[in-house]
DNA sequence: GAGATTCTGAGAGTAGACTCTCAACAAAAA
DNA sequence: TTTTTGTTGAGAGTCTACTCTCAGAATCTC
């Protein structure tokens, strides 16, 4: 989803790099693209992902049809085109040594909410609902999942001065991943929980050995 | 994948109902059945998913495409259909008391793995690498995933004596999934490795907290 | 065996994702 | 302004999963 990419500083410092400023031309691509995503994750919810077809996405966003597979190659980009993925792994990265891999990934995510506003949180929202119902958009995200999680490998690794191979680091990110997984399921049948929140508290318990 | 249906008592015990003894044609039909899954699944791996249509496999294991479809009404079906997962569950079920959830998991995978081939294991085998290589595929097994967590939800909070919408039972249901994703996940890129033992120690890490 | 039931093959047909090409137009560069 | 480059719309076309129908063949029942 991402945010309009008009507000484009991503890497908060600014740096030495050329900073082109987008011209006509750019603003007006941004534009178009972030009005395809827009109507198109608005009618999958509406009607269903699979009854919507991208020409219904291209006349509700009013391009043609072949302008929408411009800009996403495959109907499943129209939504799980994301980058918090990368995000967390800096945050986890740019936690302090000395926390275990638990409570560094815990730590990263209470940094990545704080960092997201309500708007912002209600389009995760959507996403992880239409990711979580639809098996072609779970499918097409397995790519970012494994991706994700052989990055975190390395970073647990490093962190706990360990092999990234170690089985003890795999099952450490497995159950990260696979704890913050169930929360998001119930985020998305329970709208109204507080996500955040609920992750925390579920790492918490991670952190803590699982009491039962 | 299943074993051949003609092995077909599966819960070990007999029991008392009626056991029509299969026909010819039942057993004709099962037959068919699995040597298209057999071929199928055949044919994903050498040529791999998307690059084998259905008429292939018709082909292949010498059926017209419309009889692929009286057994299997979508391609993926040839490759998930299984019954594993409800195995997992009654494994789990039958676990003395006095257990915490994850001893009775990882108790409940032991048992699993020990009443099953060297074959049988292969075809797991292939089965999760193509399920963890093929988005597709990994989209069809979401509502496997999904039911079986909502299952084990149940029976871990019976067992400990908790609602099962409680965030503990949750994240301990969802860190057992984790670890054993992020092992298959390993499994399916090593061939040799012993997948039951892996399973086995890593579940053994979590149960001790994930020291690191 | 004769008749009822079930399974299969053949093939035509639909839908929708995705590709490709080309001409019209808008914006940037000169 | 003129030239050059990049973006769009229109539309024809492909590919393959999936559906439906019907006739004929194989099994089961009596």
């Amino acid at each position: 989803m991402s945010p309009p990419p008009d507000a484009a500083p991503k890497t908060a410092s600014a740096g030495t790099a050329a900073a082109p400023r987008p011209g006509l031309r750019e603003r007006k691509k941004a534009r178009t693209k972030a009005a395809i995503q827009r109507e198109a994750v608005r009618l999958f919810r509406d009607r269903g992902y699979a009854a919507t077809t991208v020409e219904q996405v291209a006349a509700a966003a009013e391009v043609a049809p072949s302008t929408v597979y411009r800009y996403f190659p495959t109907k499943e980009d129209l939504v799980i085109s994301d980058d918090y993925d990368d995000a967390f792994f800096r945050a986890v990265n740019a936690q302090p040594a000395g926390l275990t891999p638990i409570q560094a990934q815990r730590e990263a995510m209470r940094d990545l909410f704080a960092g997201l506003s309500d708007a912002e949180l209600t389009q995760q929202r959507e996403r992880w609902l239409l990711m979580l119902s639809e098996p072609e958009l779970w499918g097409a995200s397995l790519g970012n999942i494994k991706r994700t999680m052989r990055a975190m490998a390395g970073e647990v690794a490093g962190r706990a001065g360990r092999d990234p191979a170690d089985p003890a680091v795999r099952a450490s990110i497995g159950a990260v991943f696979g704890v913050v997984l169930t929360v998001a399921v119930d985020w998305a049948e329970q709208p109204d929980m507080d996500f955040p929140a609920a992750v925390d508290q579920a790492l918490a318990y991670l952190e803590a050995g699982l009491p039962l």
